[in-house]
This record gives C-alpha cells, structure tokens and sequence, in this order.
DNA sequence: CTTAGTTTGTTGGATCAACAGACTAAGTCC
DNA sequence: GGACTTAGTCTGTTGATCCAACAAACTAAG
C-alpha cells in the first residue's frame, strides 16, 4: 500500500483512505462527493464517511452547490479548508534569513525576509535571530487559529539525513553543528516537528509542487545558480537523498579543465563556469561596481539584466557562454537521471531568457537520446523564496500523507 | 509521491499483508508464525490465516520444528516455497544471447548462454533465436510444475519506459524497434507477462538485490564496463528510470578533454578512458593479439590479469590509470546521488583488486562530502550474467508485492 | 402544475480482515 | 509429576468498505 512493506489493519487502511481523498480535492480542485467516489474508485457511502471525518478534522469544508451539470440534483461542493493547518519554513543563507509559513492551501500566511552577513555573525547568534523569526511565524499562525504541522529549516549544506546535524557549509563557513538540536533548545524544545533540510533539495521540492500542478511530471532536476551551483533531483515523484543526505552536489563536476581555480582547491569545477561570479568576470571589467562581493544579489542581477535588454555585445556574449556550459553540465545530469524537466533557479532564472537557447542547443548535443530524451527546461518562478516554500511545504506534505496525525480541531 | 495512495479496501489490505509475511521469511529467513507476528507487528493469529494461504498458493511450506529456544513449545518453521514459482531473464548483447529461469528462492532452475554476433546476424534472426532460448527456459519451468510469473529482456540500449519500445541501441546497430511485440509475436502471444528493460538497470536490481541482504544498503551506483560503459542507480530501494526509462546513460560523460575520439563523434567521453579498447590500448602494443574485438571478452579479459598477476609494469599502470579515471568519473555519480556503494561490474569487477586502490583514491579526493560520503567501492561477483538474473528477479518482485496475482497452485 | 427521469448523498445490512483473549498443545526445568 | 513457558488455534468483537435501496433535489417536458 503507501508504505513498502508495513504491516496494515484497518487503521492503516483508514488514514490511507483519508489521505487519498484529501490529495485528490487538493490536486483537483473543488468537487463533490458523488464525483471523488467515481474518480477515486471509492465507493460513494465511503466516501461520505471519510469526507465526514476531514471536515470534522478541519481539513475540508462543504463548500456551494455545483450547478455544472445539467441534469439530477446538483453535488454539494467538498473543498479545501486552507486555514485549519499551517507549514512553516525557514531559511539561514549566505546572505539572508527568510521564513515563510503556508496554509494547507499553499497561500502564504506570513512571510519575512532580512539581510544578514551570517560568515561574520557566527552560528550562535544567526541561530539567535533565525529562532527569533520562526516564532514570529509560530506566533502568526497561532493568531489565526491555526495548528502547526511542522517547521523545517533550509540551510546551504550537506545535512546528514537522519540526524539533521549539518556536516559541511563551505558558504557559512560552518561545520559539524547539530543545527536541529540548536534550533530546538532556542525555541523551548516546541511540541511540533521541526527538521533541517538541504536548501538545494527543498528548494527542488518546491519547484516539484508547482510543476506536477500543470503536468504529469515526476522527474526533474533543479539548478540553482548563486555564487555556488546546488542541484536537486525528484525522481520518480520521490526527491532523491542519498544514503546520508548528500545528493545534489552538482557544483563541483570537473567539466573545464582549463578553467579557474574553484574555491574547493580543484580547477575547472561547473560551479566556475556558470556560478554568478563566473558570469561577473565574463560581462564586466574588473573594476564594475557589480562585481563587488558586497553588493546584494539582486542589485548586481539587476544590472546585468539592464545590460543585456540594452543589447550590450559583451553581456550577451557572456551570457551565450554561460548558458553553453549550462548545458555542458546540464548533459551529464540529464544522461544520468533522464528528467522531464530541467528547472532554472535562483540567478538561472532571471537570466533565462537569455540562458535557455545556448543552453537548449548544448543540451541536446550531447545527450545519447534522442530530443534531449524529451527533456525540457523550464524557468522556475519562485525565485529565492524557493528554499523556505518547500519547507513549509515539506511539512504540509506530511499531513496529506496522514490526516489523522494532527488531532482534531 | 508517485504512488501517491491508491484508494484501497480490505482486498488490498490482505494483498498488503501477504506480501509483508512473505518478504519477511524470504528476505529474513525461516521463522516460526509466533516470531514473524513479534517481528511485523501482526497478530498471531493474523499470521497464522497469513500463512495458511500462502501455502495454499504454493508460495510458502511448513519446515521443520525450531528447537532454537530453549524453553516453552517449540515453533513450526516456515520457509519459502520456492519451487512453486520462477521468472525468467533473457538478454540479447552484442556478443551473446542468454537466459536463466529462477525459482522465489533465487535458485537457478535453467541458465543457458550462446555466442552470437548480433550486429551481423540482423534483428530478425536475433529475435528468433531469443525466442528460442525463452521457449526452452519456460518449458524447463513448465518440467518442474512451476507456474511463470514473468519473463523480461535485458537490452543494451534506451528503452522506452511505457511501451518498451527499443529506441536507440548503439552497440547492436538497432534502433526503433518494438522488442516487446516482436518477441510477443514469437512465442505465440503468451498468457504470461513479457517486458523489456535496459540491461544496465536489470544488472543493477540483480546487484541490489545482492547486497541487500547483506546489509541495510538502498543507495548504490553500478557501473557495468564492456566495451561501452553503462550505469544504474538505485536511490531509496527504488530503481531509478527517469521519465522515460533512459537513465544511467554514464558512458559519454564529458571527463577527459583531451582524450581519444569516441564512436558518438565526441572526444573525451568517460568511456574512452576507462572503457575496455582504452584499457588494452594502454596496456598492450597495437599488434597483441588481445587487442583483436572479434576475439570473445573472458579470453581477453584473462590475458590481462595474468600480466597483471605477474607484476607487468605496463599493465599494473594501465590498471592505475583505468582506475583514477573510474574516480574522477564516479566521484561525479557520488557527488549528484550519494550511494552507500558504488559496484563494480562487468569487467570492472574482474578486474577490481587492481582497479580499486586508485579509484578509491580518486574518489575521497573529490567528493565534497567527507570521507566520500560513505561511499564504498564493492566489487559485484555476478559477472555477465547480472542483467539476466536482474530481469528474472523483477518478475519475481513483482509476486512478492501481489502474492495473489498468480492464481493456486 | 404535474410527472418522468437523473443525479446526489444517506441509511442499514453484509462481508471481510485484523485483533484480543481464552484455550490447547508441546516442550523444559525442577 | 507439576510448574512454567512458548506456539499456534479458536471464538467473538471491532471497524472499514461495499452494496443496494431510498429519500432528496433538481431539470425537462407535457
């Protein structure tokens, strides 16, 4: 059934019946009863019964009257009751602290974001100040009545899948710090979950949940460009770990042997051929202001955006590079993991009006399949928001997993 | 979430539980009911109605008494009733075409292997001479009044996940072909289920399904070196296909610029420096008579290792550059996937005593994650017929997640 | 305004699988 | 031989789904 090989009774049978029916009208859309039975292949009085059971959970509501069809008694709508349940994700990066915290619905309930310089900060008092915006968040969710099913934090790292401690963060300059048990003594060991997560990967599942959405699509690898290149692979609708929690570290394939030092001690890694600072060298003289390491993100973006809108030849010239070897490396990950999309994030984005054709064309040089074995790439329009989304999300996930795990409103 | 909940009643609920009882005694061995109730969490008395049909249907039998335990009566041991069921794997390869039927337990009831030079033979023929061997393993089943769950044709080549179409199989010359109905069409329309697979994935099930019985292991890459060097993965105990089944293309990951030509008309592919001709280029002169591709595989293979075993210098340095570039390659696997265990096979394992020093090198020094990730290299001892053994097990799998599919016996 | 036809959602009974606990069976230990 | 321990079966209960009948609500047509 939904889990591989667990023994089941009827429990079991039940919470995967409820679960079944809450992600159909999520997935869906509004619908009636009559309708969930036939969709689902439930019968009609079990259907009645579990609807019964998620409204009393205040996962569903009775919504209006469904006058789509012509004929018989018209259905009553079953919908989606977003506020009962809140997700909430947080984010520590190089430059910044966000969280975000999700109803059921995926609307955004309260979101902040705030500039920080964690290198020189240090653990403690980032730790500090990120507790200190989740329970803003937790307090946000508390004041519209709504029950917490979890907080997971995003950091830039290799994060150990079992324990949650964080191994490696070369871009915080952190290392083997039990960020989970930090976070929880901060926030007065809570009663909900609260998990840490690789910011690449939930960051991918975010971008999962818009796509599968539109189509049919379970396979894709996420890019995200910053100063350092993360990867995050779904496969098969499942987001892809690793035996520890390790996957995704797309930044430091060897794939320009003649390229620049890396800050890893090799040469020629991806990440210093498509990474943001890479683009900068290739656009610019030394002495452009957008080159300073200082300077936020977006700002530097922003002008190399206005560059390349104003047809400046060197700009575009980077930029065709840049996406060339997007798709030197894009191959490889697409040979290996034959996705349906490749999605575009972080700086890739903005830029990817002028990144996908190169990109596209080296793509499909150099996959063995034919048409790129029907890979296409797509623009993710989450922006750096995606990373806190997915955390948020991650725990919502949870409770269309298993309905029952919160207790009743 | 793929398989995002099904909607389920007390038949699947029963099938659920079928299928936990029998994975249990086949993966942990003969148990009495009273342990395998402790062990899954059912009641006894569940187990016991559990085992009663599995027997029935010829899946399970009574064992002897377990006089393990000292004190109180002594348990009824059931075991696996492997004689009742088999699967069979058929593999069409460049240089030879084989089969091998397996019983539930893993043992092997026919196993048969033919030279054959499919690229001059044409797909016709080929397909007939398959079909050949598949009809003389079913009827060896059919001998030992076993029922057949399945049969599965391993190909070297990218096969479409849906239709099991062949799309693309470079090293037989074919292309756009529909293996599945060919071969459909030659056995004379069975009842029994019939797909086709690449052969890289069903060598990497066969070698999962080895090493998980040893340890806890649900991470692991393959590489299967021949002439052409193929991969698979299998992430989260689940084999990873990719939207159309044409993962684990690894052979033409771009690694060595300044490297040989390869035959898909780019230069530095990894298999131009780790592939067997760049082992052999290396290691012989051009005249040695092992250079000689007519010459069949073992025989060439075994040349080598009885140099290497005698300490030739030039050998012993081709093995070490074969190996650092199998590290630089898979340090790139390891850091996108994060495996357990990266397994050598085909004639990376046979050759693995002298391989394994410099790749592990290779790897440690270029993965991210400390100490590789804990990646370990392993060699597989299944040899060639790896993907044979994979496409029967499949079909065996497939009677242990349904233990009701087949009818009793 | 009436009647026929259609569709929705509920109700009560049947079925089925797991469970709990009592009970019998078959050994060991003293 | 009796106390003790563990295995497996039997019986009755619980709970979830299914089925079929039915009431409710609405449209269409005469």
């Amino acid at each position: 059934m939904v889990n591989r090989g667990v023994a089941a009774d009827h429990v079991a049978l039940r919470r995967n019946n409820l679960s079944v029916v809450l992600r159909h009208v999520h997935d869906l859309g509004p619908r009636s009863r009559a309708r969930i039975a036939e969709e689902t292949g439930l019968n009609k009085a079990t259907v009645s019964s579990l609807v019964a059971e998620l409204v009393e959970r205040g996962l569903l509501r009775e919504g209006s009257a469904d006058s789509s069809r012509a004929l018989g008694r018209p259905g009553q709508l079953v919908e989606l009751d977003g506020t009962g349940v809140c997700g909430i994700g947080a984010e520590i990066n190089v430059e910044y602290l966000a969280v975000v915290a999700l109803d059921l619905a995926g609307n955004v309930v309260h979101e902040k974001r705030v500039p920080v310089d964690v290198a020189h900060l240090g653990p403690g008092t980032t730790l500090d100040r990120c507790a200190e915006l989740v329970r803003e968040a937790v307090d946000a969710v508390d004041a519209r009545q709504g029950r917490l099913a979890g907080v997971t934090l995003a950091v830039p790292g290799l994060v150990e899948g079992e324990t949650g401690e964080l191994k490696l963060a070369p871009n915080l300059g952190w290392s083997e710090l039990s960020v989970a048990k930090e976070m929880r003594s901060r926030l007065g060991e809570p009663t909900y979950p609260l998990q840490v997560d690789n910011e690449a990967n939930l960051a991918t599942l975010a971008a999962y949940g818009e796509l599968r959405e539109a189509d049919a699509l379970h396979d894709l690898v996420l890019l995200t460009g910053a100063v350092g290149v993360g990867g995050g692979v779904v496969s098969g609708g499942q987001l892809l770990r690793g035996a520890r929690g390790y996957s995704g570290e797309v930044g430091h394939m060897p794939v320009a042997p003649d390229g620049q030092a890396c800050g890893c001690g090799r040469t020629g890694c991806w990440e210093t051929v498509v990474g943001l600072t890479a683009l900068l060298r290739k656009a610019t003289d030394p002495d452009n202001p957008v080159r300073d390491p200082s300077l936020d993100v977006e700002r530097r973006l922003a002008a190399v955006v206005e560059r390349a809108e104003a047809g400046d030849v060197r700009t575009l010239e980077a930029l065709t590079e840049v996406g060339t070897w997007l798709g030197v490396g894009g191959a490889i990950l697409v040979n290996i993991l034959n996705p349906a999309a490749l999605v575009l994030g972080g700086y890739f984005a903005v830029l990817g009006p002028w990144l996908e054709e190169p990109l596209d064309k080296a793509l499909r040089q150099r996959v063995l399949a034919a048409d790129g074995g029907g890979c296409r790439v797509v623009r993710s329009d989450l922006g750096f928001g995606a990373a806190v989304r997915g955390g948020a999300q991650i725990c919502l996930d949870q409770v269309f997993a298993d309905p029952t795990q919160l207790g009743e409103s």
